[in-house]
DNA sequence: GAGAAGTCGTGATATTTTTCACAATTGAGT
DNA sequence: ACTCAATTGTGAAAAATATCACGACTTCTC
């Protein structure tokens, strides 16, 4: 859209700053410093400064970012003045982790509904989010454009070609399936397994230095 | 240790190259082409002749890679011929999905042990995985190296230092903390509002392109 | 066994991301 | 008002990662 300029890595890191940002605002700070937020989420600090300068001049040479300033343009930036919402697919033990989860402390993404194929589960709420079943889809996925996808493995793809007709924009997939979809709907992959085995890769074959 | 020319893109998708590799071989195939393993775990077939060419010359050029050759080879460059013991800190709801999570299915990776400060929860196990208390951790981690870390983000410092305390080489911080730790001692982080504000802000920038 | 189609491994190149390092500027202290 | 320590923003360089493109080799078909 607007913003193109903005490399993914710097983007990704966005959340990150906010979060940290709202912490030391409700702490009553001022001001801070590249170097202080450094600390804080183990970016390096000229990484940093690099990021926020995509924006334009954020700060004051020899004094640092006004935390109050920084927060409200941070919030415009990743739209936290409007409420996102957010559909979950499968009621599993992740998903229900996710469902009692409180992604609003900071943060103004909503999981408003959740689907399941096990009828026990549907028509119950956990945490306060109605849970419909798998089927209801068409009805009830209104204009959500995202979606948590928590489904056991084998199910990913045949959901994933009901939310792609849906019209969803986004999918937050937990499944180790690597699933297939237009190229205008953006994918990410978290996968536990494979993060485990990266570790414990890394602590065997990387030891002892970066 | 010996393969430090490994790069760290290409270590982290080793595992999701071992899993699909062992699906093939379940399904029987003899033989895979880069082009047929990018178009299902999505990555550039270039970028995987890529990774396998830094563990030498693993096909044939004409005709593929021979599955089982190359799963024999990335198990144990995986390290899969033994068992990674693994602690989870932390039986919240995200704690409990990972303790009924099946790591085992292609994987040996093992969590054996769970704690917690919820006298509710010590002494009962979930999923045949046993509950201690956090008090405990002294006692019962005994050469457990690797610790999934679900516990609230109030919590994080607290327990990382005991964890390192007793040697710990490498956690994985569900935390929204980010977490200090000397430098020998691997942190990867997976922070789940992030991933989701970051998804989110993706679909908002960067709509109808890469 | 000759030709065609398929595929690897890799040098070269492009792209992305991180880091260095320093001039410019600010605020605080005296 | 002056000095000094702190800190930004950024050009330039470095490092990491991804991709292109092609020679060399393999298998398949006729």
């Amino acid at each position: 859209m607007d913003q193109n300029k903005i490399p993914q890595a710097t983007a990704k890191r966005l959340p990150l700053y906010y979060r940290f940002l709202n912490n030391l605002n409700q702490q009553g700070k001022k001001r801070v410093s590249s170097k202080q937020l450094s600390e804080a989420v183990k970016v390096d600090s000229a990484t940093i400064r690099r990021d926020f300068s995509y924006f334009g001049a954020l700060g004051k040479k020899g004094y640092g970012y006004n935390v109050e300033y920084l927060l409200g343009f941070f919030r415009s930036t990743l739209d936290q003045h409007e409420v996102t919402e957010v559909a979950l697919i499968g009621v599993g033990n992740l998903g229900t982790a996710f469902l009692n989860y409180n992604f609003l402390k900071n943060n103004n993404i909503r999981i408003t509904m959740a689907f399941d194929a096990d009828q026990e589960k549907v028509g119950k709420d956990i945490g306060g989010i109605p849970i419909y079943h798998i089927d209801e889809l068409d009805e009830k996925l209104k204009d959500i454009k995202v979606a948590i996808l928590t489904v056991p493995a084998t199910e990913a793809d045949t959901i994933t070609n009901k939310l792609v007709e849906k019209g969803i924009s986004g999918i937050l997939n937990f499944t180790p399936a690597r699933i297939t979809v237009p190229e205008n709907i953006r994918v990410h992959h978290i996968d536990l397994a494979v993060e485990l085995q990266a570790l414990v890769y890394f602590l065997k074959h990387y030891s002892l230095d970066s």
